[in-house]
Parts: C-alpha cells; sequence; structure tokens
DNA sequence: TTCGTTGCAAACATTTTGCAGTTTC
DNA sequence: GAAACTGCAAAATGTTTGCAACGAA
C-alpha cells in the first residue's frame, strides 16, 4: 500500500486547477504557477495532473486540439469547444445523460463505463 | 480558386480509409500503404487526411489516445472507444442526436455546428 | 529515516513544414 | 508549362522518464 504526500507542488497545481474554470492544460497551470514556484517544473505539473485523474480529483478532457485538459469539477458534464478563440466552456444548462449509456450498453452489448461529449460551436464571443 | 489534383497516392490513401472501419491512425494507414507504394511518406498521408477533411471527405476523431483517427464515414454517428484493447468501434445502434445540438444551442446561447460522443468502456471480446 | 516527490534534461511520440523534384491536368 | 503534390528529413509540439537530490511523514 503505498503512502500518500502532499507536497507543497502538489497542493498548488490543485489549487490553480480548482480555481480555474477554464480547463487549463499543464502547460498553462505550469506557466500560472511559476510565478509562485519559479523552481517549478513542467514534468511536476504532468505528473501531478495524472495523479490526481488516478485519484479521481480531477478529470482529462480531450477535444482534438492536441493537449490535455484538465478540470478538478469530476462530475461528468458537457463542453462545448469554441471554434474561433479555443475555449472550453462548461455547458451546465444540459444534464449528462446516463440513460444514454444504459440505452447504448443494452442495444449494442458492450460494456460502458462513461461517455464524453463535446460541442463544436461558437460561444458569445465570438458568435458575432 | 484551387485547383484539386487526384494523384495516385491522394487515390490510394482515400481508398484504404473508405475500405476500412478500424478509424485508422496516419501511421496505420501508412504502414498498409508502404506495402503497394515503397516510396510513400508519412508526411503525404498526413496531408492528405487533412485534406479530405478539410473537403468534407472524411472526419477526425478523437478519443483521448494522443493519436488522430480517420473515418471516410463522414455522417455523424457515435463510437466506443475500449478501454482494454483500444479498438474504436461504431455504434450503428443509437441515432445522432441533433435535437441535444438544437436544445443545447438554445439553452446555452451558443452556436453549435456539431457534436462528439464518446463512449468509453469494454468491447465484446474484452468484456470476458 | 524512509521512500514518495521533485527538478532537470534527455528521450520519446506524434504531427507539421520547407524545399527541391515530380506529376497532374 | 503551371501549379499542385510528393518524398525526405528536419523541426516543432506535447508528453514521459531516469536519476540524483530533496522533503514530508
Amino acid at each position: 500500500m503505498k503512502q500518500i504526500r502532499f507536497s507543497k507542488q502538489r497542493k498548488a497545481i490543485y489549487e490553480a486547477l480548482k480555481n480555474s474554470d477554464s480547463h487549463p492544460t499543464a502547460e498553462l497551470l505550469y506557466q500560472q504557477l511559476k510565478e509562485e514556484y519559479p523552481e517549478l517544473s513542467l514534468g511536476t505539473v504532468y505528473r501531478n495532473l495524472h495523479f490526481f485523474v488516478n485519484e479521481n480529483q480531477a478529470v482529462r478532457i480531450d477535444v482534438g486540439d492536441q493537449v490535455e485538459h484538465y478540470d478538478a469539477v469530476v462530475m461528468p458534464h458537457y463542453h462545448l469547444y469554441c471554434q474561433s478563440c479555443n475555449a472550453l466552456i462548461d455547458v451546465h444548462e444540459e444534464d449528462y445523460n446516463y440513460d444514454l449509456e444504459k440505452r447504448v450498453a443494452k442495444k449494442t452489448g458492450y460494456d460502458i463505463d462513461s461517455h464524453s461529449t463535446i460541442f463544436y460551436g461558437l460561444c458569445h464571443k465570438c458568435k458575432n
């Protein structure tokens, strides 16, 4: 049984992630945290983000822009990816459809754990 | 107005993609085509896949395994990504929900072009 | 004191790109 | 013949990793 330690880097990375609603990448968190922890390394950010995902303290979101986005909100929800400004935005207004998973599992015979749905389009700013 | 030319490489890549139902990556198509076209280059495969996506002759599917998958079936449909064997499989049994897009567009005020939903779980082989 | 965690830098994997030569129309 | 396309190889990008030093419990 592996012991878990809470380094100040780990705490800081988690706080920064939790306080962000922009679904930041490792690089973004790194840039942001470097001001307060100049000795911080990008590898540490990656390692901790993976650690959080493993511990169910974060989820990874892949929208197809070649970078991993992370979210400390682990409750399943949908996202909009703005094709103009590349923002990744929560969609609170539509409930995550667990029923769809059950229905597809039944119809297909696959075991289904979860699903990810991402909307592509334009955010409020960019639609004008 | 840019003229389009149909090189034998372009035709071969498109045929290979169309005849595959495994949602191949550029690398996979490259390996497969190299037998018949030993001089083929990976860059050409990438360039053509991007070309097809631009021309709406293919779509890119991102499942979070760090590689781009492509599909010559451009009609929107869902996919299952098997977390055990990493296969990417079509889900024909559930209709693509255009209504969801409309509903979310209305509720959120975003312009929505499309959405991607990927189910994560286990395929028939791997669930046993 | 132990061993989990870090910083650093090198390695790795995937995708993109510049350029000279080739092919399509 | 013009310009789109290719092959090649180098560059760019994003992520992972080995290792010695550090630090949390």
